[in-house]
DNA sequence: AAATCGTGGTA
DNA sequence: TTACCAAGATT
């Protein structure tokens, strides 16, 4: 981060926003400081293999950000000379980029009194104000709040600090009120009941799909691997084989997913929970000779040693893992 | 405009 | 264990 009221770069800035969309600063660290190595600048990512950020990203989780950050990299460079937009509403128009991170970029970046408003805040608001209408209908209202106390001194250092509040003093469960710099003017703690707010729209409960995952490997050390569709689930993600991903498990349904017939073995069941259900893969292996050609579909044959260069999501990694219980020990890794 | 889209940490 | 949720965006 800048010092006091400093403009940060706003390629660090742009970068460490978007990681940071409903993700944790401790699992964007190691991240946030392999794409600076890889690419120092917004025009390195740019001219970047989409392959290659990709497989950068992997067990980040939502690649639609990794697929929309390499799309902001390439219109900033080849549309907007190399330099960022200077103001919210010329970042909104970029891929990626939304009411959130529009806002910070332009406040943090270039100290333009923008509304920034997530997560963190809303909470700081909801209770300052306590208000009473659920989430997400009352976010233009809290929004309305955010900006009507947005300084036009530093802006970019009051939104951090109104992030941090939230993150170490407004917290969700057992907020420490007594440190906290609005403990005279905040209304939930006046009616002594912080933690009612902010109130939010009932969830619905996660289903339950189902799936078989085929871990193939020849003769070389070879692992069958193929791309996933560019939208949707893990778009643009590598992955095995698999059956569909179904509510329920229908008898001979895996054996004719399989990529082709082999012998087959089943190695175990792995669970892995998505943001709207819940995945249970039962893994098959088979041993197989070499020469099998890979399948219409973006398939190839990858060296099991060279697999933390893929785009592997992490639901991935745990049925390799599953499989090959070695994949992933440092010995057996270039 | 409700649904979709990952993962890991915490209580 | 379950539930929640973390510096949200897109369709």
């Amino acid at each position: 981060m800048a010092a006091k009221g400093k403009r940060a770069d706003p390629y660090h800035v742009w970068l460490s926003e978007v990681m940071l969309q409903q993700t944790t600063v401790q699992a964007v660290k190691p991240y946030f400081l392999k794409f600076l190595a890889a690419w120092p600048s917004v025009t390195d990512l740019a001219a970047a293999p989409v392959e290659d950020v990709m497989a950068a990203w992997a067990g980040l989780g939502y690649y639609a950000r990794a697929r929309n950050l390499k799309k902001c990299a390439e219109a900033v460079a080849n549309e907007h000379g190399g330099v960022f937009p200077d103001t919210e509403e010329g970042l909104k128009q970029l891929p990626g980029i939304g009411d959130y991170t529009a806002a910070a970029v332009a406040a943090i970046a270039f100290n333009r009194q923008a509304a920034v408003m997530d997560g963190n805040v809303e909470r700081v608001i909801s209770r300052l104000f306590a208000i009473d209408a659920p989430l997400p209908g009352s976010k233009p209202a809290m929004k309305a709040k955010v900006a009507a106390l947005t300084p036009s001194d530093r802006p970019g250092d009051f939104a951090q600090a109104m992030m941090d509040l939230g993150a170490t003093i407004c917290t969700p469960k057992r907020p420490a009120c007594a440190l906290c710099p609005f403990n005279g003017h905040c209304l939930a703690l006046a009616h002594d009941e912080p933690e009612r707010f902010p109130v939010k729209a009932a969830k619905k409960a996660k289903p339950v799909r189902l799936g078989a995952a085929f871990v193939a490997v020849n003769a070389s050390g070879e692992i069958l691997l193929r791309r996933r569709v560019e939208s949707g689930l893990l778009g643009g993600m590598t992955e095995v084989p698999t059956t569909a991903w179904t509510a329920r498990m229908d008898g001979g349904t895996e054996a004719s997913h399989a990529p082709f017939a082999a012998g087959w073995q089943a190695a175990g069941v792995i669970t892995h929970v998505f943001t709207h259900f819940e995945l249970r893969l039962t893994v098959y292996r088979a041993q197989v000779p070499d020469g099998l050609k890979p399948g219409p579909d973006d398939e190839w044959w990858e060296p099991v040693t060279n697999l933390d260069a893929q785009a592997l999501p992490t639901v991935m990694k745990k049925v390799i893992a599953q499989a090959i219980p070695s994949a992933y020990r440092p010995e057996n890794r270039n």
